[in-house]
RNA sequence: GGGCGGUUAGCUCAGUGGUAGAGCAUCGGCUUUACACGCCGGGUGUCACAGGUUCGAAUCCUGUACCGCCCACCA
């Protein structure tokens, strides 16, 4: 039977419906119901599959989390109305050092990894003065059991604001299926050699004291000078460079210039003498030098940013390193191999000044050294310039040796990019920050981390007779017994005590950088390694939502590891989305303090309201959020007390019912049908705001031009037939509405349903154009040109009657329209009754001549 | 330096070849039996700029400016 002309349910209709108060109903009764239950029995191709994003729980909860999120619930509940089973899991990420941060201060403890497990550990209740050192798995035992707090007023958010997920299904990124699937995934890679173990210069913060990665990169404007450095050729003979970092002149291990630049190309070759420490360096000759740049020569340091890398690289020079893994500089003995000077005894006294301090510090000092040593030419010249920074960090990135895991990337780009093409962007533009990432590779993605709440690698060394470990031949575990952590677990053939004993072994003391396991959260959630049921069923996955700032990160990885590992695409589709920004446009962050709260938000407008701020934002595009400003929230909190009124006005007289005959009913509806249609190809491509906004539209003129229009006809002024007709039509229109409102206003929209519909609106059917049209056998296009007619006629009298400033009951004795509306004629009886009009005529007029009675309406 | 978005009413923004739109704000009117948390109406624009294509351009092409973002080996 067509909805809405289901006379089997009792209809029941509150006498005041107010929006307060459905976010605790329903989302109770959808969680008894199970509502949004994945049904894991149905094949892959009747199921939409989501790689959520698993917000970082020990951060604060903003308003840009609701905004996101409201975005994929829109797809997710639109695909389940059209009738997939949608597997939507949420996640939470309680990996990395925000959480360790916040652990290390909450319980007053420290992680020290040589340390053992203890099981009955217990932190005191108030941190004390110094921290307790405490094992890896203790620490972690304490990260989850801080994270598990953030996590349940993160679910109470998302419950509040109506996300359809599927709660008995959520993970954390440090769980142990996540360990597990990270461990066994390195492993495997470790197996196929795209995962590598490498001593190199890596890329380093000195206060988190850990290497990171390319991708966590970001670049600060910084003060700086260019300080110009004379270094000795011979006799009273000198080049002159620029610097901004003097402090790196004892790194000095060469100076360089472009081999078709002829002011230098005669020192090619030769050595020079560096100022202060007296070392000789040669000069060499290299295409990446500017002469454009400073003096056209450069000093190479080891190592001063990445170009000193690849100069040091391609050029087969040494390593003079001075800074220390925690920034500080290191001692050195001058005349020591590497470190011999033309005059020991006076380099030293210099450098002597400059161990142990920070950079910063340094640079001071040996500004004032070269100045007086007449090594400083001129007075340093303050410029302001871009600085590479680990994005959580605070002081400028050092590059330090150091031994770290490598997963391939350069490798596969061609890979990966074919793989971008294959990926469907929404929006579409999006695709280029990730070929230019791509495109961009530098290096080898570093995934080891030198900190501690992590997944750890799972890898032991054996310790040769003289103490010293054997990196060449790791000790790997079988998969069966994953997961472990090496600081605590033993491998197999050997004993606890021999652990860090020559003849022993030790474990990787460190842990894999977080994306290393966000990169598997579709293989995490589709139950890779214990489920394949279900994992034949979701995997590859069809969405992956995020936001734009992590495509080069989380996007990236996720569709490398799935390269590696399955050699498919994890998902057919990514919906990406803006950011929320404050009224200056710049990103909104904690630190500005302009964050907002969005419980309160949610309380003021309710989840409806604040829905449907968040989707009227177009797909991609940032969204200014103004505190201070009156906001769509209101709007949207306005359109859904509208829903509430229409509905109790259609449905408090549902009799009589019968066929659709007349013809504003019939044109309401075709036009109902073309809206459908029109929706849902644009839900299909991901244009959810465009959905809400003609739904919208159609529902206000439906609620102010049909509804009027057909009133009198409907309380049966004109008989039960038209009547009826009105009733029919009404109820199709309302059934159709809220469907078609039901991924974006979820509470009233479901409230509204369970007056007169059985079960709930969000799984029932996704509207389809000839079902809405069927009720009046197929679309009417004359009833279309009829209702299009008498909407601008009715316009007419209403602008003519505003502007005589004539009350709406005024009786209308004659009217003349203009010829343009004769075409409403067919509905010429409810639009008279509407209008008040009791003589009705067109002719060649240029707007409506109106003769007003005397008397009021009755 | 390369790339990507944006520039439309006072504000926030829709609008991808056919008479410039919505909401908010503002002003005026309406006790109308679903809703005053409502309804009706008015005013408001060199569609950033300059060329080009076209019968016709906010829309397509070229270039410029400004804003924002991404990327880059930034001495």
């Amino acid at each position: 039977m067509p909805h809405g002309t289901d006379d089997t349910h009792p209809i029941s209709l509150p006498d005041k419906p107010a929006l307060e108060g459905l976010e605790e109903k329903w989302k109770a009764r959808w969680q008894e119901a199970g509502t949004y239950r994945f049904d894991r029995s149905r094949a892959r191709a009747d199921v939409f599959s989501i790689d959520t994003p698993p917000p970082t729980v020990s951060g604060s909860l903003h308003v840009g989390h609701v905004f996101s999120y409201t975005h994929t619930d829109i797809i997710a509940r639109f695909h389940r109305m059209r009738g997939k089973a949608v597997f939507y899991p949420m996640g939470w990420d309680d990996n990395g050092l925000p959480t360790e941060r916040r652990v290390q201060n909450y319980y007053g403890v420290r992680c020290d990894p040589s340390l053992p497990y203890e099981a009955a550990f217990q932190p005191p209740d108030k941190p004390g003065k110094h921290p307790i050192p405490v094992s890896r798995p203790n620490f972690i035992e304490l990260c989850v059991r801080l994270t598990a707090e953030d996590e349940k007023e993160f679910e109470r958010l998302w419950r509040h604001l109506g996300l359809s997920v599927d709660w008995s299904m959520t993970y954390a990124t440090i769980d142990r299926k996540s360990q597990r699937v990270s461990q066994t995934a390195f492993l495997r890679e470790l197996k196929r050699d795209t995962v590598y173990q490498l001593e190199a210069p890596t890329l380093w913060d000195i206060d988190f004291r850990t290497a990171v990665a390319q991708a966590e990169l970001e670049d600060r404007e910084q003060p700086g000078a260019y300080h110009r450095i004379r270094f000795q050729v011979a006799g009273s003979a000198y080049v002159e460079i620029e610097t901004t970092r003097p402090e790196l002149i004892p790194a000095c291990v060469a100076l360089v210039a472009h081999p078709d630049d002829e002011r230098y190309r005669p020192l090619f070759g030769k050595n020079v003498v560096t100022p202060l420490f007296g070392l000789e360096v040669p000069v060499k000759a290299h295409r990446l030098a500017d002469p454009e740049k400073g003096s056209g020569v450069a000093m190479i340091c080891t190592f001063g940013d990445i170009t000193d890398v690849t100069w040091w690289r391609e050029l087969s020079l040494p390593v003079r390193a001075v800074i220390l893994p925690n920034g500080a500089f290191r001692q050195v003995q001058f005349g020591d191999p590497g470190w011999e000077s033309r005059d020991a005894a006076r380099a030293q006294q210099f450098y002597d000044a400059l161990a142990n301090l920070q950079p910063i510090k340094a640079r001071g000092v040996i500004v004032e050294q070269l100045r007086q040593s007449g090594d400083l030419i001129g007075e340093p010249k303050p410029i302001t310039h871009p600085v590479k920074f680990y994005q959580k960090g605070d002081r400028p990135l050092e590059i330090v040796t150091s031994r770290q895991w490598f997963i391939k990337t350069v490798d596969y780009s061609e890979a990966l990019l074919a793989r971008g093409r294959e990926l469907q962007w929404h929006p579409e533009y999006m695709r280029h920050r990730y070929e230019n990432w791509v495109n961009g590779l530098a290096g080898d993605w570093c995934i080891s981390r030198q900190r501690f709440f992590g997944v750890p690698f799972p890898v032991w060394y054996p310790i040769r007779a003289d103490g010293t470990l054997d990196y060449e031949r790791p000790i790997l575990p079988p998969e069966s017994r994953l997961p472990v952590d090496p600081s605590t677990d033993v491998p197999d053939g050997y004993r606890a005590d021999q652990r860090g004993k020559p003849n022993g072994f030790a474990g990787d003391p460190d842990i894999m950088d977080t994306w290393a396991t966000s990169s598997l959260t579709p293989q995490v959630i589709s139950g890779w390694l214990d489920d394949p049921d279900l994992f034949s069923r979701v995997f590859p996955m069809d969405l992956r939502p995020q936001a734009h700032d992590i495509i080069r990160t989380w996007l990236f990885t996720t569709v490398l590891r799935a390269e590696l590992e399955h050699h498919v695409l994890p998902w057919s589709h990514t919906a990406i989305s803006g950011f929320i920004t404050d009224p200056d446009r710049k990103k909104m962050s904690k630190s500005k303090g302009n964050v907002v709260t969005p419980f309160g938000l949610l309380q003021e407008h309710g989840a409806d309201g604040v829905r449907y701020w968040a989707a009227s934002a177009r797909p991609g595009g940032d969204t200014v959020f103004d505190p201070a400003l009156p906001s769509q929230m209101k709007i949207g909190r306005r359109l859904a007390i509208k829903i509430l009124n229409a509905a109790r006005f259609a449905l408090l007289q549902t009799d009589p019912r019968g066929a659709i005959t007349e013809p504003l009913d019939r044109g309401m509806l075709s036009a109902l049908a073309d809206l459908v249609e029109d929706c849902t190809r644009q839900l299909d491509a991901y244009e959810y705001s465009r959905v809400l906004e003609r739904t919208e539209a159609f529902f206000w003129a439906f609620c102010d031009d049909y509804l009027e229009l057909v009133k009198s006809r409907r309380y049966g002024d004109f008989g039960s037939e038209g009547a009826a007709s009105a009733n029919s039509a009404m109820l199709v229109a309302l059934s159709t509405l809220l469907r078609l409102f039901a991924p974006f206003l979820p509470f009233v929209t479901e409230e509204v349903w369970s007056w007169w519909r059985p079960g709930s609106v969000h799984t029932a059917t996704w509207p389809a154009g000839d079902e809405v049209v069927a009720a009046i056998g197929g679309r009417d296009d004359q009833a279309l040109a009829v209702r299009e007619a008498t909407q601008g006629a009715l316009a007419e009298v209403r602008r003519i009657k505003s502007l005589l400033k004539k009350p709406t009951k005024a009786v209308i004795a004659r009217a003349v329209l203009p010829a343009a509306f004769a075409g409403l004629q067919p509905a010429a009886r409810d639009f008279q009754a509407a209008t008040h009009i009791r003589d009705l005529q067109f002719g060649d007029v240029a707007e409506a001549q109106l003769e007003f009675a005397e008397e009021p309406a009755a």
